[in-house]
This record gives C-alpha cells, structure tokens and sequence, in this order.
DNA sequence: GATGAATGAGAATTCATTCAT
DNA sequence: TATGAATGAATTCTCATTCAT
C-alpha cells in the first residue's frame, strides 16, 4: 500500500559537488521526497521509517545518517515548506501599496504555492487515519505571527482599520486552508479563481468588521 | 503525562435504571470521558488505549466491552459532538429570514457550543504529536454536506446571491475553526464578540463575491 | 465460524427428577454438547469457553457452575467416551473364546462406537490449528493398560502366543485410530469392511510374530 | 518451566559464509532448535513465542525476522523433518524388490529416523496439554499420498495382492507412529526390534487381507 | 443457581532505533 | 558511509475466570 520506489530524478543543480557530497544531497532528498509521498498517504501517525526507506533503494539504517528521527523528517518537510513560503508572503504583503494588495497577494500566493506544492502541502495537511491534520512546527507558527504583525502594521499604516488582528488572522488562516484543500480536489486547480474569492470576500468583509483593538495576548500567539 | 483519574461525578439521570445498567452506563462515560481528555492532551496518534484506561479506574479489557479500538472511541466522541450540533446548525438556518439571521445564526451556535463542550472540541481538533487534527467521520462529512445544501437553498431562495456554494462552505468552515480555537486561548471566552466578528465579516464579504455557481463536482462534497 | 445455537432436545430420562435436577442435568449435558461441536470444529487450543457457551442458551458464568475450566470439561467429554467404550471393549475381550474372536470384536465394538459417536471422536481426535490431537486423559491411559493386561491374560490362557504386548497393544491402537480416521472420511462409513480389513491384518500377523515377551516395563504403560 | 537457554553448538559446517549470513544460519537453527525443545516439552497448544525465544540469547521481535508465527516454525520443523525423510522412505520402496523388502525397508528407514531424530518427532508428535499431536502440513500429507501411490504401484506391479491401499496405508501409518512412540519409551530404542516386530505383523497380514480395491476416493487422500 | 460485566495476566506483534560488519 | 539484522519496549487485544447482582 505504501507507494513504490521510484527512481531518482537527477538534479543539474548537484553537479558541482564532489561525488561525496553529491550523493549525500541526493540521498537526503530522496528520504525527504520518500517521506512526503508516504505521509500524504498514510499519514504520519500510520507511516513508518520502513514505509519510508522501502520507497528507496536505501537500507534502514542508512535513514539515520539523515534524519535522527521520523519526526525529524516530518518536520524537515514542513519547515523547507514555510521557508520557502513565508519570505514570499511576507514580501508580497510588505511591498503592498493597499489592502487590495495586501490581502490578494497573500491569497494568490499560498494557492500557488499549494497547487506547485501539492505533495508537500498533502504530507503536511493530510492524513489517513481518518483524520485531517495542520501543522505546528515552529516555522509554521512564526508564519502565523509574522502574518499577524503585518496586519498590525498595515493597521498602524492606516491601510486596515482597527480590527482585532488576531481574529483577522485566524479567518486568513482558515479560509486559505479551507479553501486549498476545496482547490485540490476539483478537476482543475484554479488558483486564480480561487484567490479571487477569498480576495473577495476578505476585500468585502474587512470593511464590515468591528473597530476594536485584538483582545488576545500580544506576545505569543 | 496522560491525565490522573478523577472521581466521576453521580449523575442524577441515572437513578431509574437497575445498578447493573447504571454502572454499564456510568463505566462507558467514564471511558468517553477518559478519552476525550487523553485526546486533547496527547493527540489522537499520541494517545493510545492504555493511556485511556489509566486515567480510569477499570481495568485494561473493560476497554473492549465498550469499544472495539482506539479509533471506535474516537469516532463515538466526534459523532456525539456532531450529533448534537448538527440538527441545532440545521434549525438555525433553516429559520432564517434574512441572509445575517443565516450566518450569524450559525455562527452564534457554534462558538456557544464549543465553549460549552470545550474537552470534546479539544478532543477533536487538537493534536499534540507536532499535529492538529480535524473530523472526517460520516456524521462531521454530513454536517459539512448539510451547510452546502442549505447555501445551495439559500441562493435558490434568493436569501444569497448566487455564489460558489462549496467555497463559501469552505470559508464558513475554516473560520469557524480557525476562530474557536483563537476564542478558546484567550482568557474569557467571549462567544458573542466571536460570532459577530465573523457575522460582519460575512456579512461584508458575500456581497463582494464573484456571481457563480459552484465549479465544485455537485454531489459529493 | 463457531457452530450456532441449537435447540436442545428435550431427553425422555430426565422426567423422573425434580425440576431443579433435571435444569441442572439438561445445562450439564448442554454444555457437553455444546463443547464436543466446538472442539471438534476448532480443536482444544483455538476453541474458547465464550466459543462453547456461545453455542448454548446459557450465560458465560453459569459455565463455571458445572465445570471448573476448560479443561475439565474437555476431559469429561474424553471420560465419558472412554467410560462408555472401555466396559464394552473388555467384556467383548473377556467372553472371546478365540484369539479371531478376541481381535475382531474389540475392532467392530470400536468402530462401531466411533461411528455412532462421531462428535465426540472428533473432538477428542480431531484439531484444526493443522495439527491432529490424541488423548491421554487418566480413563484413556487406562483403557490402554486394560487392553494390554487383556492381551497379556491371552497369552496366558495360550489363546496367544507369547508375543510382546505393548508393541501389540500399541500396533492395535494405532490401526484402530488410523483406519476410523479414515473410514469417517469415506462416503459411507462401514464398520464390518473396516472391522474385517484390521482383523484379517492382525490375524494373519500375529501368527507371525517374533515369540518373545514385551520388553516393557510392566506397570506403567 | 520452559527448557533453558543453552549455548549453541559451533558448527563446522559455516566457515565459508561471511560474518553476517554465519549468524543468521545459526540464530534460525538456534530457534528451530528452541521450539523444537519447547514443542516437545509443553506442546504446540501451550507452547508461546515467548517460551520459544526466552530458551534462546536472541530478543523477541528477532524471532520475527526468522518465522512470521508459532505456526510458520511448527511447520518449519514438520516440513525440515518429512522433507528429510520423505526421499529415504521412497527410494528405499522403490527399489524394493519383494514384498518383505518394500515393508521392512519402510519400518526400519522411519524408526531410524525417529530414533536419531527424537526431538523433532517429539516435537511434532508430543503435546502436553493432555493432547498428542500429529502432523498434517503439506509435506506431511504428501509424504502419506506418496506411500499410497507406491502400495498401489506394488499391486500394479503384483508385489502386493490387490488390497485396499488406503486402509492399508493407514494401517502402517498408525502402526509405525505408536510403534516408534512405545520404543522411545523404552529404556533402550531398539529401533531393529522394534523394525522386525511391525514388518513381521504385516508381512503375515497382508497376505490374510480381503483382495478387494480401495473404496475411498483416489485423488485426495 | 443464573447472569454477564469486570478483571488483568499474558499473548502476539510492531517498529523506531542501534550497532556490528 | 551504507547496510540490514537485532533489539526490546510498548501496544493492542484476548480470554479464562471471578463476582456483584
């Protein structure tokens, strides 16, 4: 049931290592693509490390010079997911000219990088056990808080009105999640289409909030 | 780590049934209830039967005559919290006169229920192994399907312009969730202020959104 | 894939005892029952006491008001089949005028029993686990060594000669189970071909052979 | 009371492999070698895995490298056995020129074989739980259908008078079984002795047997 | 006596991790 | 560094037996 091995694309990108080093970084690689596909099948709870390494021509043990642990692994893919991601949203917003701006560029954004990142975005957001899972590396959690402190800046630029960040945050979370997952699982990833509604209804709805100052702690989120 | 038992509490509601009845009764509660706490504090795939039965004071095959599997306890938690919830949405929207009686409507429901069922909600949505964890038994599923097709019937009626009802499903979902858990963290729970944060916001973004039907395939949600 | 619950047939000899006696006697015998079908179906080591009750109107406790476990019952049923065989097989030995009458009648007198007894020749013979199972209770052990001291008065009286008794007892024993084995596998189960094959074997053999006492130890078989 | 650990026997014969496979021959002949002993000693229905690995240095879940279940060994030991006597019984039949060469080879091959390899015909052949054990794997089965086919080439070939083989087959099957029992018994296994007395009952017998076919079915046996 | 839920020791098995080669 | 067998703690689950009703 877990995927098959399959055989290692070659990277132009290694070629200037020294042979050690090259199949190191393939080696590596080739755990971390293992680990994606068979968490987004499994899930993490139900995936093995042998699940893992069947899927590659490694041996058991040779999973342990790379990673000291499954959970390790795990987290590696998510956090080279928010690396990758939170610089990215975090300029799209900071470059932002309006709240027009601020809000579709973060939309358009994620769903992008959702519909790229599909196998990423799968070990990450779900799992078969019957359950659906999220991510709370520190990575991902600092992205929470960075997209929080954006707001309030763009509250203190007068670019938002004095909404309750936090909240505001949490229904930007939501609903770019919600609606990735609704994305994924029609015929054609339109992440155009996709971002404009949520654009839409953030666009539409933030005017509506009520002008109160976040109740939540300010410090840790 | 997992929770120490705790003395349960006699219900009064118990007093009719002959003593064997009321201690089968009282001994599947028990492990609900045992279960429901291991779940919030551990996380579905941490937690395991025996953690369960600790925080109790039956023994380990007590478990079994209750329930077949770790799994089977936790789908009767989510179907006990969707199916109490589920006719209450329900009713809510359906005697709804207006679009903000519709949303806000729901909305209310759910923060009241969650701050008011909060171990069940924990239980559920929460998830300690580096994980969060969200429902997928057929009574959630059900519940998710339930909100499409009363949007869908909204729009017929006119209550709602005609937008892509699996989307606005999806953003109604990711915000509610996404929103609890923030109102859970914070010191006082204030489920008004919560609902009419995400009424107005709603309220504000439906208006706004592109006029299309839903591209989602219409049967299966 | 235990057999099912069958009503029990109400037995003609137990009206003459009270009612009390005669509930007790008919739940002694419907557990017997109950337990010949699951051993024979199961064998000793997979069937279980839920297995045998299961099969019977009675609850799992009552099972323990008749037998103290599940070997005990196990052993009654070897009992009770060795019981009702071992009287049978010596007196037919006893009145034997002839050595033919001696080896024939013990052969007709087994495999007739085993034929009209078929569930409990199962379930003492029988196994499924792969494996096929004999027995050793004390009457069983018994019933060997009543069998050997008989051959032992043969010799004695000069209706045999003086051949080595354990082995004759032990080749006796062997073709008496071997053959009922297979008999109870054919379409129809003769007794007097069966009976009539091991008799001329032995009849023929035991002129043949070697004339020196059994080598033994006398006592314990 | 299960046997204890005793230090392996180097074996000459596993110079030439290198380190790894050396060991891994040995800790499965280590294994065959505990079960076999526990077999015997408890029985296959009382023996557990556990009480098969605590008689070795090896860990549990090491076991599961080497066997799946308690079955997979049980038939690991009947199949190591029957394949190793299988071959020596049939060739010795089949260069059986009379009669008396094709019985007494039969005997004196088994009870040789049983006397040099009495922990695996104890093992396979001995159960405590007040049980006896005998073998129906695959090998096994096969080895008996083999024994009827070479009685049936005997009378084919004249050898033999046209007796039901399948009885006949049973017969000798039964006798050899107890037989060899009864010897192991003894204070000393005179496996001749034991060997003339069987060939010398059948040899007379089968000449006294009626001549008719065998009446059970002819391909399963 | 009958009932059937509770008990808890113990079985089989898994799997993350270690370690000798 | 790669290998893959060994490890053994931990888990799920079964089931003979007890015991309160």
């Amino acid at each position: 049931m877990p995927p098959e091995y399959i055989e290692p694309i070659p990277r132009a990108d290694l070629h200037l290592k020294g042979k050690r080093e090259q199949t190191k970084a393939q080696n590596r690689e080739m755990i971390l693509e293992a680990a994606r596909r068979v968490f987004a099948e499994l899930g993490y709870g139900a995936a093995t490390v042998r699940d893992i390494i069947r899927t590659t021509p490694l041996a058991s043990g040779t999973f342990y010079n790379y990673f000291r642990s499954k959970e390790e692994v795990f987290q590696a893919i998510q956090d080279e997911s928010a690396l990758r991601i939170r610089p990215r949203l975090h300029e799209e917003r900071a470059k932002a000219q309006s709240i027009e701006e601020f809000i579709s560029g973060t939309f358009r954004t994620f769903f992008e990088f959702v519909a790229n990142d599909e196998a990423n975005f799968r070990a990450i957001h779900r799992n078969t056990d019957t359950l659906r899972v999220r991510m709370d590396t520190a990575e991902i959690i600092a992205g929470f808080q960075e997209l929080r402190e954006d707001l309030e800046t763009a509250i203190a630029k007068g670019l938002l009105p004095p909404v309750d960040a936090d909240f505001l945050m949490a229904a930007l979370i939501g609903v770019a999640f919600e609606l990735a997952e609704r994305m994924l699982r029609r015929e054609f990833a339109d992440t155009n289409a996709t971002a404009e509604f949520a654009t839409a209804l953030f666009m539409g709805g933030i005017r509506a909030l009520p002008n109160v100052p976040s109740l939540a702690p300010p410090a840790n989120a």
